[in-house]
DNA sequence: TTATATGCAAACCCTTTGCAATCCG
DNA sequence: CGGATTGCAAAGGGTTTGCATATAA
């Protein structure tokens, strides 16, 4: 219990904290926007958080999400998924677990993975060509364990 | 000389195999799209492939390059790569030369990257999960050489 | 001949933008 | 108060679709 509060004031504040940083107002719309996209592990895309909030009554809209969301992946408190169907997902970012993603292509499920060497590999590979990485996509498509 | 006419019949008749598994026809604007997707080693999109065949003087719409390269990508005869900019990159899939993209976020540059201890380490990752893989992206992010 | 393929324009989907109204500090 | 933020609706950009016409087989 004492734990899971602290982990939301500590969350709050890193919102609280990017916004000043950024020199942007603490908003009620980017603080449920935020709180929104933290409350499940799920993979949310825009309008999936447009309607969540909308339909617990908030008065929200399409533009504020995006434009939230924008500054929040801007400022690493939030992953950008592009999984190539068009839509882009998003996904709380713990910073200290890093990790990529498996795309079911027939039912659409998305389970994640890590992997050290890979991505100590994809450093290796980077440096032989002298190029910097700031982050990365590594995707595998295919049938899932239940789609078989 | 040889070799490359070989070549270009080769890749042709694969054309024309595929249209025939597939119960459709070989038709001028389909030809040319193939042509035009095999003549260089660039990650083309639909519309640059339009307007160079447009600028050719061919009759052809978006929509017909688009319905193409659709079936070309279905029957692995392309590759299509998402690299999270909204527009698809083609490329002419060698089949025995998989590789993965490096690119540049400064310059928009791709440079290509093959490395079997990844591939490896996907397949079990894949194993573990059993989870069957039809095809992955891979792309690193970053600042190239030259933009540094 | 006749069903498939095409070009065109309109529709689509997700995302971004311009603007007047609203709100935070 | 005064500029930042918002909601709305319209615009954007890439891609897809409906339909009448053209064309391969």
């Amino acid at each position: 219990m004492r734990l899971n509060l602290n982990k939301i004031i500590i969350t709050m504040q890193a919102l609280k904290a990017t916004l000043q940083k950024e020199g942007l107002r603490y908003t009620r719309q980017r603080q449920e926007i935020w709180n929104e996209l933290r409350s499940s592990d799920e993979h949310r895309d825009a309008e999936e958080i447009f309607f969540t909030l909308r339909k617990r009554g908030l008065n929200i809209s399409r533009a504020t999400v995006y434009r939230t969301i924008d500054v929040l992946v801007k400022n690493n408190l939030l992953d950008k998924l592009d999984i190539g169907d068009g839509r882009a997902r998003f996904e709380y970012n713990e910073k200290y677990f890093h990790h990529d993603h498996l795309v079911c292509t027939r039912c659409g499920k998305i389970f994640e993975f890590h992997n050290d060497n890979i991505e100590e590999l994809q450093n290796e590979i980077a440096k032989q060509k002298n190029f910097k990485i700031l982050h990365h996509n590594h995707q595998l498509f295919g049938i899932c364990e239940d789609c078989q």
